[in-house]
DNA sequence: TACCGCTAAATTGTCGACAATCTAATGTTT
DNA sequence: AAACATTAGATTGTCGACAATTTAGCGGTA
């Protein structure tokens, strides 16, 4: 999931893009070494942007550095996951009450559109676009924020790593049908202007997300 | 202010950290062109650490970049104060009630030994250290948190820019002699393992520090 | 005068080579 | 045999040079 806001300009661009895709995707193994030199010949550059892309790959969470010793890809554990939860239903609270203050009137019909879209999609059962439907709905929210520092420390930081598990737990998409119910509740608060029924129902989505994954892992 | 934990390693740490206090204490004035050569004549290091650190500090939210145009450094705004505030309630509140949680009694003890060196000094008038002080006892609620992102969030980016705030808009220090009490309530909140009422106190304590910020810019 | 294209200077982006550091294997000593 | 020192190999860190892009100034044209 590149965001379509942001496109590669530079090499270093382009090439944290794709490092990144592969990293959340699992094509680069969680927890495997990032060799510089490596990574140059299967790019295609020069070790410089390599090194620039791990840059700001470590700057999202995704690799851990270490100096004069190298990059590793972050491993997934259990307490990764809650940490990261714990975290993301703070600040995603917080954007969905924001939202409610901050969104325009053409911006939350804008919202509304996009869920009944997903209505018909989760009616005929096109499990296949859910998930990016999620992302987009989420994305939405904290876009409306209006709050910059919210959005980066969300879409650069938290969401990649998200998907990481999301994407490498197997997850295809998250429980489609009652978060469907649970994102029109939001909608409906954000459109009442409700700044704190917003928030609450935002954290109890994402509390309830949290526990769909662990159950999936047993954990 | 360099946080203790962190010690720089190569270069590229040096110029960062140094960079990163001459950007915050304003000896590098906000707004202004990063040119890369400039600065490594400045700092007698090649472009390419120049680079490595800018990127750090676009990471921590410093400084902005354009492709193949530049960095500069981000201008302080009546709403950049807001939202950055926003945000740290938010993530301080959060983090005092993990910190409520997940501190050892260890180091809760330490953190109130930590307290009654900050009273003698608040007696004695030691306005000078008040800062310092200050950010300490912020610091080890944030790292007693114990949770990796919030903590990283918070101290690698959110903190740096809440300094530039108060030093360059001439705020030594926090109020001192309220602000003190406001700590020790917290932290008995903590002692107790009140968990909420430690995360309500911190964010009214951090709240109350915006107001003081804004009386004195009279925004 | 205002607008547009062009050129030249300056700045950023990229590259390959060299230096510094770490790692692992080998050999040495107790 | 175990612990330590040494050394060779590999990896990361740093550098200066070149390429690509932007910016500003100049001249030309409507």
């Amino acid at each position: 999931m590149t965001f379509f806001t942001e496109q590669p300009i530079t090499a270093a661009d382009k090439t944290f893009f794709q490092l990144r895709k592969d990293i959340v995707e699992g094509d680069v193994e969680a927890g495997s070494k990032l060799s510089e030199t490596e990574l140059s010949t299967k790019y295609a550059v020069s070790r410089a942007v390599v090194r620039e892309a791990i840059n700001r790959l470590e700057a999202s969470h995704l690799v851990e550095r270490k100096a004069n010793v190298g990059a590793r890809v972050v491993t997934l554990t259990a307490e990764g996951l809650l940490e990261l939860y714990q975290v993301r239903e703070s600040l995603e609270g917080m954007a969905a009450r924001l939202a409610a203050q901050n969104m325009t009137d053409h911006e939350i019909a804008d919202l509304q559109l996009l869920l009944n879209s997903h209505s018909d999609k989760v009616q005929s059962g096109q499990t296949y676009y859910q998930e990016a439907g999620d992302v987009d709905f989420h994305y939405r929210i904290i876009l409306g924020s209006k709050n910059k520092h919210l959005i980066s420390m969300l879409t650069d930081g938290i969401y990649h790593l998200v998907r990481m598990y999301r994407v490498q737990l197997g997850m295809s998409g998250p429980r489609v049908t009652t978060a469907f119910d649970e994102h029109k509740h939001i909608v409906q608060a954000i459109c009442n202007r409700d700044a704190e029924l917003a928030e609450m129902l935002m954290r109890r989505h994402i509390l309830y997300s949290k526990s769909s994954i662990e159950n999936k892992l047993n954990l």
